[in-house]
DNA sequence: AATAAAATCACCCGATTAGGTGATTGTGTG
DNA sequence: CACACAATCACCTAATCGGGTGATTTTATT
């Protein structure tokens, strides 16, 4: 059978918190193991109850939810972090998400969509409007600039070339390993970034994330 | 009055590709400026059309649509791409994105759906599942590991240039993100480089490559 | 034999990097 | 309060990098 999930709250609000609390234990296959009302608190014993998700609201006094959910991340990365909020502050939740919270929810939702969005968290899904969405692909999208699996084949020696400069050599000492002028492989070097469609080294170690 | 939303279309299939093209011509405030059935095509004449959006196949012949939305993306930054994609295929998607796109439509889409995305898409949202949203938003949470292999810890800010580092951007990039001077960034860069025991950018992102 | 592609090297130029020194300001801790 | 540390910025130098032009030789391929 499923493990139960475990939730956890940190809601200033009294009546939201106790009312959060009481939807998530009346569900089967869910238990609220601990809730603070501060952040502070929060911080200080939350991951000592080992929860799965943590609901947060992201308008706390003093430190806010957003600081909390770093740090919390920081203590436990394999906590997930749903934020609660009252409205659609794309500003605030985009910063909650680089925090590391993996979606955020209403507070207005109604019990049925909180625990959809529980579930849907926990299945590995991020809950979130399109155009917070958007922002979340600019953001990332600015960092890999242009890159290419192209159809332009490398040749033999720029194959070598690529292979040194992805272990991070640089011309200088590539130019040596192969027995060659430093002049040689900055020409090999041009052809293999006009080939892949990049402008540096830097580019070139991004491209090769994961299928060198 | 809005001005007309100028629709280019990239999708081999002949049938799909007239289809579209008249549930956009037959929408008001839409018109379909430009159809190719290649990516060679469309990366060589597309831009002249001036389209706002780019309604792209994913999964074409030779150049696939990933290729094709990073040219296009290349030539004229403020064109939106639209990926067309026959199932969720997460990690195309994914890359899709990573390449410019700002959302996708599955093909078996109702014409209702797919106006609604391509509405979606040009009024600022990114149209997605909560899953690809997840991936989206694990992506860019950076995470790139706070502590050096040794013991020294990175300062806060020094973490953060270490993210924009590990994403490829230049010294004088991050300076601008962080409004900060470069000379900032490169102070902050001698730190990180003592701390981890590197000597260059290069070397940074040999070490993050996912688990060192 | 002619052509094309690959590999080799050189020189130049501007931009970026890396390393060193040093200085100021704020923040927190003992 | 002193001290350390973080963050900020400046200036300087040497090295490296990226891009452009051009040249020679070898090796295929037509």
């Amino acid at each position: 059978m499923m493990q139960e999930i475990r939730i956890g709250i940190v809601e200033d609000n009294h009546d939201l918190r106790k009312s959060l609390q009481q939807i998530v234990n009346s569900t089967p296959g869910m238990t609220c193991v601990c809730a603070y009302s501060t952040a502070e608190d929060a911080i200080r014993s939350m991951v000592d109850h080992k929860p799965d998700l943590v609901l947060m609201d992201i308008h706390l006094p003093f430190r806010n939810g957003i600081e909390c959910t770093r740090r919390l991340k920081d203590l436990r990365p394999s906590l997930l972090v749903l934020i609660l909020t009252v409205y659609e502050d794309s500003e605030s939740i985009f910063e909650a998400l680089k925090a590391g919270a993996s979606g955020y929810l209403l507070k207005r939702s109604s019990p049925g969509e909180i625990l959809a969005a529980i579930i849907e968290v926990m299945e590995g899904g991020s809950p979130m409007s399109s155009q917070i969405a958007r922002k979340v692909v600019s953001s990332f999208q600015q960092a890999v600039p242009t890159i290419a699996s192209d159809g332009e084949p490398l040749s033999e020696r720029e194959q070598e070339v690529l292979g040194f400069l992805t272990k991070g050599y640089s011309s200088k000492e590539i130019a040596d390993k192969m027995h060659v002028s430093i002049n040689t492989i900055k020409t090999h070097l041009k052809h293999i970034y006009q080939k892949l469609h990049v402008r540096s080294r830097t580019e070139i170690l991004l491209r090769f994330r994961g299928d060198p």
